[in-house]
RNA sequence: GGCGCGUUCGUCUAGCGGCCCAGGACGCUGCCCUCUCAAGGCAGAGACCACGGGUUCAAAUCCCGUACGCGCCA
């Protein structure tokens, strides 16, 4: 069988870390098999769909790295041999199958007013019963009709679910899983608008697009008996369901913007890249039988399966996604961390004049260090901006009273050196200290600290090559000013 | 309220009847390395497998309840 996914966004607000896992897993699947991957906007929510929303998490995705196959170009066009995409572009569509369902008496028209209906609720609420539509307009007599619809009466259109039985859905991750029909109610299928619902759309698309498996959220599982009562009522045949579990926040909470950023863009310019985003979420509701952590690209698509996806929700953590992002920026080449890192330079002021440390030479001094890129311009930004001593630095590097003596003596023996590599710079120093009759520490921490202005940093002496003697001669005495002029 | 789903270290999870007085990863603690901060290496603390009953020679693993959490229906 022809694999076939999809992922089907309401573009009612960003892309959430939960609506990119869903995507992910789909994407997933559908590579894993040589499948297709198809996007779908579920824009049929007229009020609260936009088109920013649209462009957003066309951005999202893209940016996620989660290519489709099928779906939207931009935010109005689409491509594909099942399009268009876009669910309010395929009205005309629904409403064929709308007919047919109205001639096959399988759905009918209900004159209920939002009063009434709230009314019907009330009661529901008052007599604990379920608040379910009690199918009141199911059996209206031609007169009834006729004059609800001569005295003008808005309807929506209701689908007549059977009153017995059982539908069971068969889902992939959670097995078996029955609902009573008669505690299904005549769901709403067309708004009185005429626009379709959710539940509607959804079954036809689904269909028409040949989607062979519908991976999508745990909170549809409920939805699907009625959906599945729909495919059957068209006459056509379910695709396969896999419910994921849902993410939650630290507080055990539906995954929500109270728990702070929860938009993937978010991510983004928090610094977090692609890959590591990508593998953290996999692990969010799937494993594999040793509990790999890291997967490169392709490993990622190769060990997926629907088997290794967790039934119970997960928690988001930072803490881990903060560690694997690390693990990601440590991996990758020096000259992608420099593009990746570019935004955040620019933001920072960070724009490198010729004749100074090239952004390369400064970041790869770090690359162990940086978990986000998001802390690359506050690393290096001591190579780019006149020196500024830290009053920590000042007071546990530079307040011996020998400082401003060996301060004066490096600089010296830095002017008369044949050459300014790390090696023979630590040599020198070292032998500097040796006939001083100091301790290494003793002269490497003031060193450090002159020249950077801090007592954290990269490798000493690879930090002092990179740098370039002209520079690091320059910050010694402008150091030794500093401290002779006293405390700021 | 009804229905549905879930419950293994703080978190993500492995486990599908004996290999488990429960393994890995993040985080945490300590040590090593060391010019600092990281990274790395090593070690450690951390789960009576939600609770209560069964079934079985044997249960985290199977069955039944209960509790709690979450979702859907409005």
């Amino acid at each position: 069988m022809k694999i076939r996914t999809r992922f089907a966004p309401s573009p009612t607000g960003f892309l959430h870390i939960g609506g990119a896992r869903t995507a992910l897993f789909n994407w997933l699947f559908a590579r894993k098999h040589k499948g297709t991957f198809v996007l779908r906007i579920e824009d049929t929510d007229e009020v609260r769909s936009t088109e920013d929303s649209v462009q957003a998490i066309l951005d999202s995705i893209r940016w996620l790295g989660l290519n489709w196959d099928e779906g939207p170009k931009d935010s109005r066009l689409s491509e594909g041999p099942y399009g268009p995409y876009f669910q309010m572009q395929r009205l005309d569509i629904y409403k064929k199958f709308l007919d047919q369902l109205m001639r096959d008496a399988k759905a009918y028209r209900c004159y209920c007013s939002k009063e009434e209906l709230d009314e019907m609720r009330r009661l529901a609420a008052l007599e604990k019963r379920p608040p379910r539509y009690d199918g009141r307009c199911r059996n209206l007599t031609d007169h009834q009709k006729k004059e609800y619809e001569a005295a003008g009466k808005k309807y929506s259109i209701r689908f007549k679910m059977p009153d017995s039985g059982t539908t069971t859905v068969d889902d992939l991750i959670r097995g078996k899983v029955s609902f009573e029909n008669n505690l299904l109610q005549d769901f709403v299928i067309v708004k009185t608008s005429g626009v379709p619902t959710y539940n509607f759309a959804c079954v036809i698309d689904d269909h028409l697009m040949e989607i062979s498996h519908v991976i999508r959220g745990d909170e549809h599982l409920s939805n699907t008996p009625s959906q599945l009562r729909l495919y059957e009522a068209l006459g056509w045949t379910p695709p396969a369901f896999a419910h994921l579990s849902m993410i939650l926040g630290p507080d055990g909470a539906k995954l929500s913007k109270r728990h702070g950023a929860t938009s993937v863009l978010e991510y983004k310019n928090e610094g977090f890249i692609p890959g590591a985003l990508r593998n953290y979420l996999a692990l969010l509701g799937w494993a594999t039988k040793n509990s790999q952590d890291l997967f490169s690209y392709e490993e990622l698509i190769s060990s997926f399966d629907i088997e290794g996806c967790q039934k119970n929700p997960a928690t988001f953590d930072n803490a881990k996604l903060t560690w694997m992002n690390g693990e990601y920026i440590r991996k990758m080449p020096i000259s992608e961390l420099v593009e990746a890192a570019k935004p955040f330079l620019d933001e920072a002021g960070i724009r490198p004049s010729s004749g100074l440390t090239s952004l390369e030479a400064a970041i790869s001094l770090e690359h162990q260090k940086y978990k986000k890129l998001t802390e690359i311009p506050a690393l290096i930004s001591f190579f780019y901006q006149p020196l500024e001593i830290s009053p920590v630095a000042r007071e546990k590097s530079l307040s011996a009273p020998e400082v401003p003596s060996i301060l004066g003596d490096l600089s010296s023996l830095f002017e008369t050196m044949s050459s300014f590599k790390e090696k023979e710079i630590e040599a020198s120093v070292r032998q500097y200290a040796q006939q001083k009759g100091f301790k290494a520490g003793q002269v490497f921490h003031p060193l450090r600290a002159a020249v950077s202005g801090r007592t954290d940093g990269p490798t000493l002496f690879l930090m002092l090559e990179v740098m370039g003697r002209d520079e690091v001669i320059k910050r010694l005495k402008e150091s030794s000013r500093l401290l002779a002029a006293g405390p700021a």
